[in-house]
DNA sequence: ATACTATGTATCGCCCTGATATATGGGCAG
DNA sequence: CTGCCCATATATCAGGGCGATACATAGTAT
């Protein structure tokens, strides 16, 4: 399961251009499973390749052709079989959860910052949702609103659990280190 | 904020050696920020030509020289401009909510399988965060409690959503017994 | 006797990320 | 009416990370 795999995912909906697939994955895959030009311009280009995907250009006066991908039978069978794995990964790469790690090297203001802006971020996404399931009811498929409701369950944990134990890391870092220091003593 | 900048984090906890520092990815850093030696030996050997860590090659009879590494003045100040960053980024790559993105091309024995999987593996880490808190509590920095709490709390709720909201992908025509294996699995 | 695990360092190919380049027309503000 | 940004649309490149593999040895299971 990679970008190739997503993008002839994303097919099965209908013929898209790479510019398209880009938009649909900023508007909702982005979230858990990003992906920019420079994945998935080299993905289609494989996937043409394998003839997994068929590739129509059509000019454009000024602007270049747009090329226009649409899933192949071989694809079909190729993509059933990579939503065949039992254990798909679930990953999370977080500078800001490395950082509060170091929070005891950092001032109680720089933690704040952090802390505020991270709340801010979830808040914007919570609004994004909102938005996604009062427009994009109708053709969704079943899958894709409950990959979006776990995504939002997860950024509200997230939220709750900073607003309620975020305190613990803003207390006085001027006062020498930490009282595990003494308590070794 | 890249491996290399956890690396000289984990060294202000003490010196170690290549292998050492992956044994703290494995048993705390893995969950949300994930490196192999492939990442940590190449880190390492960056920093150390910039001077921001120290080396040390300490020989052993038949084994390869053990290399110990300890962080320098130069080390802490870069470590702590790189915290000072004010919106460190927060990043999940999901197989499996892309994969759940596209459960209406799959059985639902396939899907049921896949959720089942997921549940196991969170349990798994929830019995992995028991062992860390009751071992490491002592010299164990603030910020790694908080850091391991909210992983905890955020596999918590994806766990819940699974449990609540999973058989809405379980509801195929074909065969409807399968709910009855989640909810037991 | 075989295979696996632990210690320990290191490299390699593949893939992804973010920035940048190229090309053009439309809308908007100064 | 000129400058500027935005949308459309493709594509590449350097840098970095990921998983697998290799080397070398010794103890411990099967």
């Amino acid at each position: 399961m990679d970008v190739k795999t997503v993008c002839l995912g994303m097919l099965t909906g209908g013929e898209a251009s790479g510019y398209d697939l880009k938009k649909h994955f900023e508007s909702s895959f982005g979230h858990f499973f990003a992906a920019g030009y420079g994945s998935i311009y080299p993905a289609l280009a494989s996937l043409a390749e394998k003839e997994l995907v068929s590739c129509q250009c059509i000019p454009q006066d000024g602007k270049p052709d747009r090329k226009v991908y649409r899933i192949t039978k071989a694809g079909r069978d190729k993509l059933l079989a990579e939503l065949d794995a039992p254990n798909p990964s679930h990953k999370v790469r977080s500078e800001f959860l490395a950082t509060m790690c170091f929070a005891h090297l950092m001032t109680s203001e720089q933690v704040a910052v952090v802390l505020g802006n991270r709340i801010a971020e979830i808040e914007e996404y919570e609004e994004l949702c909102d938005q996604f399931e009062h427009t994009c009811m109708r053709e969704t498929p079943n899958g894709m609103h409950f990959t979006v409701g776990m995504v939002r369950a997860v950024m509200m944990a997230m939220k709750k659990y900073i607003e309620e134990n975020g305190h613990k890391l803003l207390e006085d870092p001027d006062s020498q280190d930490q009282q595990d220091n003494l308590a070794t003593g």
